[in-house]
RNA sequence: GGGCGAGUGGUGGAAUGGUUUACACAAAAGACUUAAAAUCUUUCCCGUUUAUAGCGGUUGUGGGUUCGAAUCCCACCUCGCCCACCA
């Protein structure tokens, strides 16, 4: 008998369904379609780990259960291949980021393929392929024609590693998300895409997504949605005004002063003579101080007084201008009003012993005489004193018409503000699409015309960037010179290139139609199979790629390109493995685990494939066991080796033995019935549990003999059937030698008879006042009557029945029945 | 400080109101073998007991609802991830 080899048939296997093309995406409108996708890689230096192989083999049995089921399905692979990892990995390899991508995207095809993924290859995309990002540079332009796109001289995160500007999305706690350097701003001029725009709708469509909750919220909170009220301040003895955003407009009667950010614009001509030294100092101070020092928890509060008095509108009292840098330029109008109903204001107030007092007291009248005594700030809801007509209000009440009435004066409004800024497109590194503008003396700037499209990368002799905030493109003198599409005179490319970003913002549209050199894409192709069913991978990208692809999605919907606006209806966050020492895998710990070890160990692909699922629930985290792999296997080669055994005893004459080939349906029709239902609710880790349960069972029926030829067969058969999603090489290699001629994976996936599914006999348990006492087997049509008749019959039960009557007895069938006395 | 998730045997986990610990790892014993590996079979939460049955206990802690709670409610503790001076 042959023994299981792993690599005597997957090697095999892979060759022969990349040349018979059973995985095609085939757009047939007699089925449902199904549109799998996992997010597509980014093809950097190190392979692919156990971690990423997990998000991958999520997706092929998705797509191969829905593939079975009749689904036209899509489930594609590409590169988003433009960035800094391939450039910066260039450069010290001393190859062009071209070469380094055709190096690194051989080496993770390599390793997809080997682990049997499912993918239509012939869709296979690049984003960093001219003919791609011919398309990118051409919704770059649609966004610029729809005023989505802009330039703007304004300070910007600068990495001084990466010789780039970033995104606010890209710094995470005032470091570069890619090289994890402090981060620093410079003033440059820098396109951006007017993501505030969509902002309301981006927060607001979340709820008609099945998204995990986690991914909501971090998109809600990035977005940072909030309402509240616009009010103007007077300068005493000035014509100017200082403009405030406040969501407790309630508490305006008790502002104490007001404070400015730094860079305020009014802050110089607010600044009287007096005060002038202080205030520079302090501006300079706070230029100088690192973005992560100025973010320190509990730093204590700094600032100065401007001199400036500002009158409050409410009340129309007088309060000191003060500077601070806890208070955001980027945010509101980059001003606040100071009281004591906020923890922040009240710290500040008492550094620099400004008179606060209380206008909203809390109903507890034991807090409010606290609050009354300046104990503590009072940041909730309550109810107003000191406060004009509005005295004797709730604070929600008060905001409505606090509101309408500074509206009515003139002086205030409602305002809705969010914490989203405008994204950051330009980058000054080579590796990326260029940005297809024309800047002309006369016409400003000017989109490429599409007969120009693509604005090609030219070669160049470097890549090292050359940090003076452009790309090493401005070097190329015979690229940048160009002539201005509207008038024809000398003008200068846009040397800037977009970030990767923009690419995948749109990647999952081009797979619906790859090659068409004539428009992105088709827009019945794009009907058939968008939006994406399942789209999966980690939480890593909730407030980058989930937001901006959304964002281009509504940009194009609104263009007429689309008749959805959302690009994900699902989306599946995979858990993360862990390395063995509980740590995240990385090169720095030298922990990674890369699946070619693992096959090439003899384990094989299919073995490492029900390893990832098999670990636990697959959007929880795992810690990688080396020593379950060895579990793995052992199932497979249990369903290889029962698999021979019958074959060998199957050239005998046919057997039959009706007892055992009930028992035999039983079990194959409640796996296929388990394994279905599990599969629909992404249960991939329990569906494993019960076939192996199952293969267990059909080991116990075995040790009888293989006593009936016809029973086995189908089970075997459907066996392999529920499993091919999961362990695909082996399940063909024994479809085949069950004979078979056509692909298991394109076989018609097994319904079970729910005749199997009902057990004759039942084991119920007995429970006296909620504790397990007996158990009786009763059979399935037993009345309740009968079935309390036994189990009050039972000698354990009887002992806790003596001198007493059962008051209630509770029959949950199939489960127990339940005697309370 | 805010948001999200988790806490069950030696370990990963199963069970989403109904017999806690399915499935697997690790460990132990037996069969086969000259031997080992592989394979097959069995045992495996804690206490009480020579042992089995039985009894008692057990899902982070404390309380509640219920005939019955890992599951629902209230309070708290611990861990992980994300965001954070956003007025």
């Amino acid at each position: 008998m042959k023994r299981y080899s792993p690599k005597d048939i997957e090697a095999k296997w892979q060759k022969k369904w990349q040349a018979s093309g059973i995985y095609k995406a085939v757009e047939d409108s007699n089925k449902p379609k199904r549109y799998v996708l996992e997010y597509f890689p980014y093809p950097s230096g190190s392979a692919m780990h156990v971690g990423h192989v997990r998000n991958y083999t999520i997706g092929d049995v998705i797509a191969r259960f829905y593939r079975m089921r009749g689904y036209s399905v899509l489930h594609p692979m590409g590169w988003d291949a433009f960035g800094l990892p391939a450039e910066n990995y260039a450069i010290k390899n001393n190859i062009s980021p071209k070469q380094a991508i055709l190096e690194n995207t051989t080496k993770f095809k390599q390793q997809l393929i080997q682990m049997g993924f499912s993918y239509d290859w012939g869709r296979e995309i690049n984003s960093s392929d001219p003919k791609y990002y011919k398309w990118t540079q051409w919704f770059f332009k649609l966004l610029f024609e729809r005023g989505l796109a802009y330039q703007k001289e304004s300070l910007q995160w600068w990495c001084d590693t990466d010789k780039t500007v970033l995104a606010n999305e890209q710094v995470e706690n005032g470091k570069c998300w890619r090289c994890g350097n402090e981060v620093t701003k410079k003033a440059l001029k820098q396109w951006f895409f007017k993501i505030t725009d969509y902002a309301d709708r981006l927060a607001e469509d979340l709820d008609k997504l099945d998204w995990s909750e986690g991914i909501k919220a971090m998109q809600r909170n990035w977005i940072g949605k909030s309402v509240g009220t616009e009010v103007d301040f007077t300068v005493e003895g000035s014509k100017n005004k200082i403009t405030v955003f406040t969501t407790r407009v309630d508490t305006i009667f008790s502002a104490a002063f007001m404070v400015l950010a730094p860079e305020n614009p009014l802050v110089s001509e607010l600044t009287t003579p007096d005060n002038q030294k202080a205030v520079l100092n302090y501006i300079k101070e706070s230029e100088s101080k690192s973005d992560i020092a100025r973010m320190e928890e509990d730093r204590e509060k700094t600032g100065v007084f401007t001199g400036s008095y500002a009158i409050n509108p409410a009340n129309g009292q007088k309060i000191p201008v003060w500077i601070a840098d806890f208070v955001l330029a980027g945010y509101g109008t980059g001003a606040v009003f100071g009281d004591i109903h906020d923890e922040r204001d009240f710290e500040f107030a008492k550094k620099f012993n400004i008179p606060v007092k209380p206008t909203v007291l809390p109903e507890n009248p034991q807090e409010s005489k606290k609050v009354q005594a300046k104990e503590y700030a009072f940041t909730g809801e309550g109810i107003l004193v000191d406060s004009g007509e509005f005295t004797g209000m709730r604070s929600s009440e008060a905001r409505e018409k606090i509101t309408v009435w500074l509206a009515n004066k003139g002086t205030g409004r409602e305002k809705v503000n969010y914490k989203i800024r405008d994204w950051l497109i330009s980058r000054q590194r080579y590796w990326g699409a260029p940005i297809p503008i024309i800047h002309c003396s006369e016409h400003g700037a000017v989109a490429v015309p599409d007969d120009q499209l693509p604005v090609e990368l030219p070669e160049v002799e470097s890549y090292q960037p050359t940090g003076e905030g452009t790309s090493v493109l401005a070097g190329v003198t015979e690229w940048v010179n160009t002539r201005c599409p509207t008038c024809g005179k000398p003008a200068k490319r846009e040397t800037d290139t977009m970030d990767g970003f923009a690419c995948s913002s749109w990647y999952f549209l081009r797979f619906a139609d790859p090659h068409n050199d004539k428009e992105a894409f088709d827009k019945d192709k794009v009907k058939f199979w968008l939006p994406v069913d399942d789209y999966i991978g980690g939480a890593e990208h909730a407030v980058m790629h989930l937001l901006y692809a959304r964002m281009w999605t509504m940009v194009m919907h609104d263009a007429g390109l689309l008749d959805f606006d959302e690009p994900f209806s699902a989306l599946r966050n995979q858990g993360m493995i862990l390395a063995p020492d509980g740590r995240k895998m990385s090169k720095s710990w030298d922990n990674v685990i890369a699946p070619d070890d693992i096959i090439s160990q003899g384990y094989g692909a299919d073995s490492v494939r029900i390893m990832e699922l098999f670990i636990g629930p697959w959007n929880q985290s795992a810690v990688w066991s080396i020593e379950g792999m060895g579990g793995t296997f052992r199932f497979l080669q249990r369903v290889w080796t029962l698999s021979q055994e019958f074959l060998e005893n199957n050239k005998a004459k046919e057997l039959n033995d009706a007892v055992q080939a009930k028992e035999l349906y039983t079990l194959i029709h409640k796996a296929i019935h388990k394994v279905s239902k599990d599969l629909n609710n992404l249960g991939f880790n329990t569906a494993i549990a019960y076939l192996m349960e199952t293969v267990n069972g059909l080991y116990k029926l075995k040790i009888d003999g293989f006593k009936d030829t016809k029973a086995w067969n189908f089970t075997l058969n459907r066996l392999l059937q529920i499993m091919a999603p999961f362990a695909p090489h082996i399940t063909e290699e024994l479809w085949l030698q069950l004979g078979h001629e056509g692909s298991i994976h394109i076989s018609k996936w097994p319904v079970h008879d729910e005749k199997y599914l009902i057990n004759d006999q039942l084991t119920l348990a007995v429970q006296v006042n909620g504790k397990v006492r007996a158990e009786i087997t009763v059979s399935k049509d037993g009345s309740k009557e009968d079935i309390q008749k036994l189990a009050l019959a039972q000698k354990n039960v009887k002992k806790y029945l003596v001198n007493k009557k059962p008051t209630k007895v509770i029959y949950v069938p199939g489960r127990l029945i339940s005697i309370v006395v």
